[in-house]
RNA sequence: GCCGAUGUGGUGAAACUGGUAAACACGCACGACUCAAACUCGUGUGCCGAAAGGUUUGUGGGUUCGAGUCCCACCAUCGGCACCA
């Protein structure tokens, strides 16, 4: 029997004592960037999920470390955060108190499943060495213009007491605690990510993700090309602007409205007879939560400003203005022309105010449209555009819009600026200065670290300004530009800050000059394979995209995409198919289970459970399969070991099975990796002895999977060899023994298969044809029948097809 | 509603560019070991059928000598986005 508990702790105390994963900067070998994402050091410990994405970059990184690169692999906490800070303050004690148990705990768990990291480049982003440069890129960020502060409406959570990026709200909820998502009108810290809009759409196209994640981030930025077009309004100087992607349809618009928030309602006042209404209409729309406002199945409210008109200068028709709950004030210009006949949303909202519906467009080659016609088409009544085609007309249009300047090009995005500031303790302090003269002032670079410093109450305050706001000593300061009283900015910055850019700081994380060197960087970046979860597809892969590519542009790293390639993995449900959840008791902890099986074990069995991908739920009995397949790989080690050559079918097998892993793993294709390790480890199992060579390659397959129980098994097996199994060669497979000596053809007749025979590799048709033939099952098919045809594929099969 | 993905045994699943569907594993059944159970080992295991044989990749159609794989239509499940003008 295997002894995990002995044995892996053995080979764990050796790696570590050895640094047997230690990376340099080595410029004579080619490097591999291997990257996980970096876990939250929850107070739950770590789950069978960190597990997985931490085992299959473990694979990749040994397996390419095998194959003679220069492997980066390295581990670190993504430390700040809320429920650190909700320790403290119910217990009264600093948040960096339990973030550090935690880390500890992490640590330990990490390095009980045998993983390759390289420790001493671990990171901390609570860390002020780490913080620091989080700081520093913010200064460059605010430098180029990217951080700014406005006051605008914002997500808030109540419960969490702070503001939220629209990132971090899922169906109006707050992503953290599930509460009702309010808007708050705040001054708040706002990074440019919509500069990059379009960089952050095209730069998609050469990175090797999978399509979904990309369709993703393209839907979440939300690129739409359209126009904007300007209406007058009756006996006013004011103009209503409204963004279109149908410009084509402008004849058949009927009405124009305006969001409830839009602040061109407040101008026009003077001018609307039924202001009283109007107003209390707007006021029970703003008391309405963001999810009731969005739900669909709401039906459309609005309300007629009486009086005014606004006027279509494409046609100089006076249409009615409405105000309603329909049109979002953050979206476009906060306005729209409606055109019933062409939209189903002004269709639903025209049929209930009773507004004409006007047909502009007609689909191609029909006299008649549906009530509500959604496509391109044909224009009709449409003055000097008539009968031209949608896609023409758009252009013909937006020309004339412009000569007569009433309409331009223009492309909206859905993707909003990151709300970055936070109202709560523990996160990196913003590095600037409020002076009333000289407005925001970035502190000096050799003043940080900007250190958060230590308060007496955790409790974020409400109102919209942070704990820290309360310290007097720490808030007052002299203005570093005119040396006049000014305070500091006393939110902080999202988790999001410090992962933005940690894979930077592995490749020289003891730099306290630099964020990390030039040199260093131009050697390890890009990332070659980052592996991770589905939930950050919008959110952290989005943000550290563009956090790169700012910094790309600043020239201070190489590349402008950080990540060359993308592996998302499945959930591990419980064994109850349900999520694993504390509410549920069904989590499965790590601990228990190497306890139980052992390190590998628990490894070789995640990877096993199903395609990488996949969501799958845990099986007790499905792991004590993989116990077996342990065990038995260790008996090979009891069998007689013999200098003797392989015979032929042994070799065969054992190059086809080289083959196969290494592409499997390439693939990220591990449990049929693992299979073919089953099918081997079969073939050997039925022999009574074995060959050294055989079952030394057999070990190295196992290597990325397996490591403590392959370091053993080596060592059993080659006893004068010193060192660890991690700096042997990965073996290469041998064409010619892959191939095979015998086929299996099937026989098929018309198709069916009737019979199977084996003949020498490469038989060609006429040895097959004949030997067919002779099968007593096949003559019976082909007896008194016409011969059609013969289909042969080598090594295949023969489909003899007759009438 | 839009976008994406997925439908194969009792279960997780495999199948390279169209070429013997169900590899590998779990489970189950029977047998060996045991006083007994567990472990372990052996045999069997898509479905129908005693067998010969027939039949099977969500459903219906098509292309082909041949379709899990390609084409058309539909159904179901999961995930993401969602009044985005």
């Amino acid at each position: 029997m295997y002894d995990h508990k002995t044995i892996e702790k053995k080979w764990q105390k050796y790696w570590e004592e050895n640094k047997t994963y230690k990376t340099e900067t080595d410029s004579n070998k080619e490097k591999f960037y291997t990257l996980v994402e970096f876990p939250y050091p929850s107070g739950a410990g770590v789950h069978v999920g960190h597990v997985k994405g931490q085992t299959a970059v473990d694979i990749f990184a040994r397996y390419k470390r095998m194959n003679g690169y220069n492997v980066l692999n390295a581990m670190g906490w993504d430390a700040f955060g809320l429920p650190a800070e909700n320790f403290a303050i119910k217990n009264k004690k600093h948040p960096n108190h339990f973030t550090q148990e935690n880390i500890k705990n992490f640590r330990r768990q990490i390095k009980s499943f045998g993983p390759s990291f390289d420790w001493d480049r671990e990171i901390d982003t609570t860390d002020p060495k780490y913080y620091k440069w989080t700081q520093w890129i913010f200064l460059k960020l605010f430098e180029m213009g990217l951080a700014y502060e406005k006051e605008a409406p914002i997500n808030w959570c109540p419960s969490c007491k702070t503001g939220l990026a629209n990132e971090e709200v899922i169906d109006g909820k707050c992503e953290r605690c599930d509460s009702v998502v309010e808007q708050k009108n705040m001054k708040q810290w706002f990074l440019k990510i919509t500069n990059y809009a379009d960089k952050l759409i095209n730069d998609l196209k050469d990175l090797n993700w999978p399509e979904y994640i990309k369709t993703s981030q393209k839907n979440w930025i939300g690129r739409s090309e359209g126009a904007e077009i300007k209406f007058d309004i009756e006996n006013s100087d004011k103009k209503i602007n409204v963004f279109t992607t149908r410009i084509d349809t402008i004849f058949g618009c009927t009405y124009v409205v305006l969001a409830p928030e839009n602040i061109l309602v407040e101008g026009l006042k003077n001018k609307v007879k039924n202001w009283e209404e109007v107003n209390g209409y707007i006021k029970k729309i703003k008391n309405k939560s963001d999810l009731e406002r969005t739900d669909l199945n709401k039906e459309k409210s609005g309300i007629k400003l009486d009086g005014i008109k606004a006027i279509n200068l494409f046609n100089q028709e006076k249409v009615d203005i409405f105000i309603a709950d329909y049109v979002l004030s953050s979206y476009g210009t906060g306005a729209v022309m409606a055109v019933p006949a062409h939209d189903e949303r002004d269709f639903e909202f025209a049929q209930k105010y009773n507004i004409e519906i006007k047909t502009a467009i007609l689909p191609e080659n029909k006299k008649e449209s549906e009530t509500c016609y959604t496509e391109d088409g044909v224009l009709i009544d449409s003055g000097e555009f008539t009968g031209l085609q949608s896609l023409e007309a758009r252009e013909k249009m937006v020309e004339k819009g412009e000569r007569g300047g009433f309409a331009k090009k223009k492309i909206n995005y859905k993707l909003r600026d990151w709300l970055f500031s936070r109202q709560r303790y523990w996160g990196e302090p913003i590095p600037i200065i409020k002076c009333l003269v000289c407005g925001n002032v970035p502190i000096s670079e050799n003043e940080l670290p900007l250190l958060l410093p230590e308060v007496e109450n955790y409790e974020p305050s409400g109102t919209g300004e942070s704990p820290l706001s309360k310290i007097d000593s720490w808030v007052n300061v002299k203005c570093p530009k005119c040396g006049g009283e000014a305070k500091r900015e006393t939110n902080t910055m999202p988790q999001w800050a410090g992962s933005s850019w940690y894979f930077l700081r592995y490749i020289d994380p003891h730099n306290d000059k630099e964020l990390a060197s030039q040199d260093n960087l131009k050697y390890f970046m890009p990332v070659d394979v980052y592996f991770g979860g589905a939930e950050h597809t919008t959110v952290h892969l989005l943000y550290s995209r563009f956090w790169n590519k700012a910094l790309y542009e600043k020239g201070i790293v190489p590349v402008s995409e950080p990540y060359k390639r993308r592996v998302q993995h499945g959930l591990i449900l419980a064994e109850d198919g349900k999520k694993m959840s504390k509410r549920w008791g069904n989590v499965i902890n790590p601990d228990d289970v190497i306890a139980e099986y052992g390190a590998d074990v628990m490894r070789v069995y995640i990877m096993f459970m199903g395609p990488y991908g996949d969501t799958s739920a845990w099986s007790t009995s499905a792991i004590n399969g993989i116990g077996r397949f342990i065990n038995k790989i260790w008996s090979l080690s009891e069998k007689e070991i013999t200098e003797e050559e392989a015979d032929r079918e042994t070799l065969n097998l054992l190059h086809k099975t080289i083959k196969k892993i290494g592409e499997d793993i390439e693939n990220i294709s591990f449990h049929t990796a693992i299979s073919q390790m089953m099918i081997f480890l079969n073939h050997l199992l039925t022999k009574k002895d074995i060959n050294r060579n055989v079952f030394s390659i057999f070990i190295k397959l196992l290597v990325p999977f397996t490591p403590h129980l392959s370091e053993e098994l080596y060592q059993k097996i080659n006893p004068e060899r010193v060192g660890s199994v991690c700096n042997l060669d990965w073996p290469i497979y041998d064409s010619n023994l892959i191939k095979d000596e015998k086929a299996k053809i099937a026989i098929q007749v018309n198709g069916k298969l009737r019979d199977e025979i084996e003949v020498d590799f490469d038989s060609d048709q006429k040895v097959v044809e004949e030997l067919a033939r002779e099968r007593s099952n096949v003559k019976k098919h082909l007896e008194g029948k016409e011969l059609v045809k013969i289909i042969f594929i080598k090594n295949k099969l023969i489909n003899i097809v007759v009438r």
